[in-house]
DNA sequence: GGTAAACCTTCCCCGGACTGGAAGCCCGGC
DNA sequence: GCCGGGCTTCCAGTCCGGGGAAGGTTTACC
């Protein structure tokens, strides 16, 4: 398969995988023409890894997660704990947000909103120096 | 006021704010020694910014509002719009994460983590090519 | 057989929003 | 006169590719 083919069957653009072998997440072998060929178990790795990173795995972690992959004796409290490490950042951030959604809405509330130039908005981004 | 004394008061780094100068969001004047001379609009701006950056608005976002901020005729639904935007981003971004972290879970709970190579997390990521 | 389109290759630059580091002034204190 | 720290500039790197040029290859069609 060429490029093209596995780009459209693994959802990820070609500019991404020929990023992915620069890397060194995958090694697809050439043919004679020069041209990227790749086997199934090529297309298999960046199904896996379009799929990880769509979840929010970074590349490092789908480096570990390819290698636990490819090792048929690891255990898999392994994979769990990657997986749980991602989980724990996805948390973080959505608290984070959730911050930052109730600050927000506060201070949209606190707005009237019309034409008048006076802005609770502004008056405390202004006012607060280190939040 | 040198670069130190408003990075401490603004709680920007000295690096940030060399850069916010170079993007054109403040222009400080320079003494005879060429050190950066900051007035106290310099600070204010820089706090303004501080402020808002942690909040998650854009650079681009931060020029908007600063020059918002600087205009005395300008009206608070302005200001009003530009959060409300930022809301609704942000509002998107925790839905999106919401729906990483019912994955995850969901995986990590059918994992059964223990020293047995087999592992529906793996299983799952290698199934679904484009999610 | 010609040719045009579509595909592939490498290459380099670009983004956002900084951060780190190196080389070199400047300033205050001892 | 020297030392430490602060300031200056510039260069490089981060993360994860996207955009596009310049050129070779394959395919489809007439």
């Amino acid at each position: 398969m060429n490029i093209g083919d596995v780009a459209e069957a693994s959802g990820l653009s070609a500019k991404t995988i020929r990023y992915y072998e620069d890397i060194g997440l995958i090694r697809p072998g050439r043919g004679e023409n020069g041209y990227r060929r790749f086997s199934d178990t090529d297309l298999h790795k960046l199904s896996f890894l379009s799929r990880s990173r769509s979840l929010g795995f970074s590349i490092d972690d789908c480096r570990a997660l390819l290698a636990l992959y490819e090792d048929r004796e690891r255990a898999s409290a392994d994979v769990r704990a990657v997986a749980q490490q991602n989980l724990a950042r996805v948390e973080a951030k959505i608290a984070e947000l959730e911050g930052l959604k109730a600050t927000l809405s506060d201070l949209i509330g606190k707005c009237h909103g019309d034409t008048r130039p006076d802005c609770p908005i502004l008056a405390d981004l202004a006012a607060a120096p280190q939040s």
